[in-house]
DNA sequence: AAAACATTGTTGCAATTGCAATAAATACGA
DNA sequence: TCGTATTTATTGCAATTGCAACAATGTTTT
């Protein structure tokens, strides 16, 4: 998996940060990163720790919709619009390095270290689409039932096997498909008995496979 | 919004098109693209005419998911595995250049227009997320009136208007919501009634606003 | 080890939804 | 303009789902 600074000298970089002037940003566990940048800066990579994009119910109870870890780069601008429901918080100490999107690409240079950057986070992005794409083919599915065999066949696909291990718990894969917990632990029930999955902690066994 | 070839003159996008082997593939309206294009090529930037991305229910009915028009960029891979479900037809005669996305990513060079090119497609990725991620935020939402007001929220936000002109028609549009048509008739019947909408064609007006 | 907290399982019930079938309205072509 | 095809509206009904409340299990902290 490819990372932002890729194929990059450290000292290119280190340039390169400050030709583009991003700056470093450092959050403790559970700042919200919405006190931190500013209007422009929309653009972010993680340098060490976690973000979580949670969604806070109407009644309180927030769900986590999203994390981002070392390297990973994160889009601000969608999710603090005015008026959304999301926050991106720090979910332990973390240091992210902000950027201007707007700088970043009306930058008219020839630099080998910055054509570079750009590269890479071509490809990132294009693997994060891919991602997206699967969540929607699984999101427009009509039953709890062929959302969760979608996301089985899709990740038992990308794994070349009939093993499963969650990334996440089981209340956030409920999230993930967009399906109520109770409701599909309901489902999972039902699969299990009929004899096409079986669950041991996050390892799901897909015995049609 | 910017395109694939945006500030590449014409002579340097040939050489690029030929450096990168990129070809070129004419489609008769109707005809379908995995007929035409090899496995490693699975990148393309629409030339002329329109794609649509079809699903083919277990009754025979099919529904656009997607389409795709002049100067759009195409990921066909995510699309074309075996077993999916999933069609990309020409909608009229269509023009396709097809690349090799590995060719595109592995070439080491520093080339102005490669490197323009490069990041051309980044900002088109970029917007590519933005979308998804809007239709990601509909589609979680747990109830056919939330998904509408969603979608009406985003949209009139985009123009800064109260004023919506549907882009696909209600059929598609119940698709792209991830919802039954007749169901989301029902609803939008109700948000009439209730007064929060009028409909008019395809102009949707939110009173609320 | 106990207590506090977090995750997962279960279930009744009301509300929402998909589905199917049909009617009405609109667009389109001969 | 008439007829045909496509799109949209309507509605009954069965199935699915979300919700709430609570039990059970697992994890972490003191």
């Amino acid at each position: 998996m490819i990372k932002p600074f890729d194929k990059i000298p450290l000292k290119n970089k280190e340039k390169l940060i400050k030709y583009l002037r991003g700056y470093s940003v450092k959050l403790m566990k559970n700042e919200h990163i919405i006190d931190h940048f500013k209007d422009d800066d929309d653009f972010g990579i993680i340098v060490s720790g976690v973000l979580k994009v949670v969604r806070t119910n109407y009644n309180g109870t927030t769900t986590i919709i999203e994390k981002y870890e070392v390297d990973d780069m994160i889009n601000i601008s969608y999710i603090s619009m005015d008026g959304s429901e999301y926050e991106i918080i720090a979910d332990e100490n973390t240091e992210i390095l902000l950027f201007s999107y707007n700088t970043l690409i009306s930058l008219d240079i020839q630099d080998k270290t910055y054509n570079q950057f750009i590269k890479n986070l071509f490809i990132m992005l294009n693997e994060i689409i891919t991602l997206k794409n699967e969540r929607i083919v699984i999101l427009t599915k009509k039953t709890i039932r062929d959302k969760l065999l979608e996301y089985f066949n899709i990740n038992s696909k990308k794994n070349g096997s009939k093993y499963i291990y969650l990334p996440f718990n089981f209340s956030d894969l409920a999230n993930y498909l967009g399906i109520d917990r109770s409701a599909m632990s309901r489902e999972l029930g039902f699969l299990k008995e009929e004899g096409f999955i079986t669950i041991k902690g996050k390892r799901i066994t897909l015995m049609y496979r």
